[in-house]
DNA sequence: AGGGAGCCTGAATCCTCAA
DNA sequence: GTTGAGGATTCAGGCTCCC
């Protein structure tokens, strides 16, 4: 339950062989820039350097530090690695090396999303976090994920069973109450863990670069150790999995080679601050409020799908003399003049002139010739699908209507049966 | 525009140096294990060999073909190597080796999920594609998706500068109003891709282990290609790059080992659109040349793309008693008329009775009064853009002829300016 | 040419205001 | 007071530009 300052190479020496039940690094990824972050006060300034001479001279730095860690691990700990696509290949090579590479468990792929910038290239959006073991008899807890979203809450929880027409069905008792299943835990934890990466306005930070996500280091402890464990962070940082294994009932030991991180780490864990992340807790999908056919129609219009906004549907991609144009699509049992209203409502503050209105309702109501429809600043527009639909229907019934046309089709559908 | 059978680090000596837009491979991945899969109808079973004497000696088969490749590549042109955790790491210091550190781009990873398997450990669900360019001047197309649904309206459309304290601000102008930032397309595409594995039961399944689904070579074909650029794929397997290339209009060149990964591939071929109607397969020799344009269109009226048929464009999902609606897109510089006529012949020995005819150009001539628009059998739609486009350009007329809200635009555009 | 300063962006939070 | 819709804010990666 420490805090060391000094270099990890060193310090790990003094740190008994085969005592420690898990180490977590987070080393300098080999970027060769400076990073530097004024922490939310503006009184402090934290820096990190990663400047090497060489790829060689970080490689020999790396294996001296992994050399250490193997040591002081005990026959059941393991080791996550925590870097990015810089310098993964060549780390992975090392802990080969060091740990055997028949002990290398996982790649762990660490992905969120994050402000962006437009660039030649892809977007980088994800780490990467080696898992190797000592030996093969290692610690390991399953942990399980909650079912997709998507996963109807009655299949997890209510037994089935076989109706007489062979379908499935939920099971039911004589009464006609549900009968629930035996408790499902879950999915268990795959490889690719998509935790948001530390908001810029989270309480959680403390403005030192590089700060990892509590939740991060939390599932790795919640994985690797149980309580009482003892965890060691060689590149400890702000403290976050010192933080984290408080918070878990985990001993841990920090070392970092910064004065600052040290002092740091210490003030964090007497009031350690999680943050609670909303799309974290309840998933980036509950944030959607549109239906595949809404974002259907929006692409066919080329505009960009606009969510948080009860009058806006979307954007044109297109801007008209400089200011944007707003797209509403009509909601199932939706008049034609409230859409408008909504979406006159909400554009006004965006400086919208020109707006698109999206009819996909048969109108029972003559309001067709309302006054607003000649409104020269909205458009209103029929989706394919109904006018399409409106045709065919009358189509068809004139073709009922018809006699030769019904006797061909019976000819037709003759031969089709054939 | 073939699929070759034979070692591909032989038949790439033939092929001309620099003559390659962008290679994609997805060589064995040294699972040391015999894949085998049946194909759908449990007649053929079809299997893959990935075992090797030693890592040394796949490494040495990987560096000879990786030089075969940037051999035939063109100075714009870049490779994807599709691999998994295996021997990913050994395999990009070969790409570091043969095509140089400095034009790594991406490490794309893949994501999907699967049917969960208890074990110890974590379930693997990523694989991951490296991507090198031949040289720092490389064909990239920046994709684009949605923001992220936590996103708000303002952010999107409002432009941001620095106060006084350097912190970010929206930008107003001098009478307090708020700036627009410009045109936005939406957030660059990251390099994490989550496109479903192949669903066993898939109709795009033909039985082939590894198979990889066509989403995710579209994607890495639009982004490295242009229509007409020449796609190389060393271990074509079942021929889906093929596959892919062929619908978006590139050319290709595929090898494989194995004849019956050959002879697969050409049947495929054959038929690259999945749910294609017997009707219209007809022609062989005849390519796909949908522009994306056109893609959309169809899918906005929920329609089938039909390939190789002057007339016919699509055909609706829905029949109409039993019998298919086809649909046409205007072409540009036809006019309405003959893209009707055209239509109407194609749909004659097809059985149609319904045609939809969708309007994409102004018409310059008054033939909105053509006898043939009262055709009851077919219904001329206007495309969204084409009303949109229409109505925009006559209120930006409006707009300029009224001074109010001319100046007022002058001065939106002169604080963007400044 | 090379390095540093400054600009732009958008995810996810915090915060305000209205009902 | 409570709720929630939506406006405002923060930061780092990658770019450009300027000296």
């Amino acid at each position: 339950m420490t805090v060391l300052l000094g270099d990890c190479r060193e310090i790990m020496k003094s740190i008994p062989s085969a005592s420690v039940d898990l180490v977590y690094l987070d080393p300098p990824f080999f970027t060769q820039k400076t990073h530097s972050l004024a922490a939310r006060d503006n009184m402090a300034e934290f820096t990190f350097e990663d400047h090497w001479a060489s790829l060689a001279e970080y490689l020999v730095f790396m294996r001296d530090v992994l050399s250490e860690c193997h040591k002081v691990l005990k026959p059941t700990g393991s080791i996550f690695l925590h870097c990015d696509k810089t310098a993964s290949h060549h780390l992975r090579l090392l802990l080969d090396n060091v740990f055997g590479c028949e002990f290398f468990q996982s790649e762990i792929i660490w992905t969120y999303k994050r402000w962006s910038n437009a660039k030649k290239g892809l977007l980088n959006s994800h780490q990467t976090i080696y898992f190797y073991s000592k030996t093969s008899d290692f610690k390991f807890n399953i942990l399980f994920t909650d079912y997709s979203p998507t996963t109807n809450v009655d299949q997890i929880l209510q037994a089935r069973m076989r109706n007489e027409a062979g379908k499935a069905a939920y099971r039911r008792d004589e009464n006609g109450h549900v009968v629930f299943a035996g408790e499902k835990r879950g999915v268990p934890l795959a490889d690719v863990w998509n935790i948001p990466f530390l908001n810029p306005k989270a309480r959680e930070r403390v403005g030192y670069p590089t700060q990892k996500p509590i939740l991060l280091l939390e599932r790795i402890l919640e994985i690797a150790t149980e309580s009482g464990d003892c965890v060691l962070d060689p590149f400890c940082g702000s403290g976050t999995t010192l933080v984290a294994a408080r918070l878990l009932g985990r001993n841990f030991i920090g070392i970092d080679l910064s004065p600052d991180a040290v002092e740091l780490s210490q003030k964090r864990l007497q009031e350690p601050v999680k943050s609670f992340s909303q799309v974290f807790a309840v998933g980036e999908e509950s944030f959607l409020d549109k239906t595949d056919y809404e974002r259907g129609l929006l692409k066919a219009l080329d505009a960009i799908p606009v969510e948080r906004n009860q009058g806006i549907d979307g954007l044109l991609k297109f801007y008209l003399n400089n200011r944007p144009v707003s797209v509403r699509i009509q909601q199932p049992g939706e008049s034609l003049s409230v859409a408008r209203r909504k979406l006159v409502a909400a554009s006004k503050t965006k400086h919208c002139i020109a707006m698109i209105l999206v009819r996909t309702q048969k109108e029972t109501e003559l309001s067709l010739f309302d006054d607003w429809m000649a409104d020269e600043d909205v458009l209103v527009i029929d989706a394919y699908d109904l006018t399409i639909n409106q045709w065919l229907q009358a189509k068809q019934k004139r073709m009922a209507a018809d006699v030769s046309i019904a006797e061909e089709d019976h000819r037709i559908n003759e031969s089709a049966q054939s």
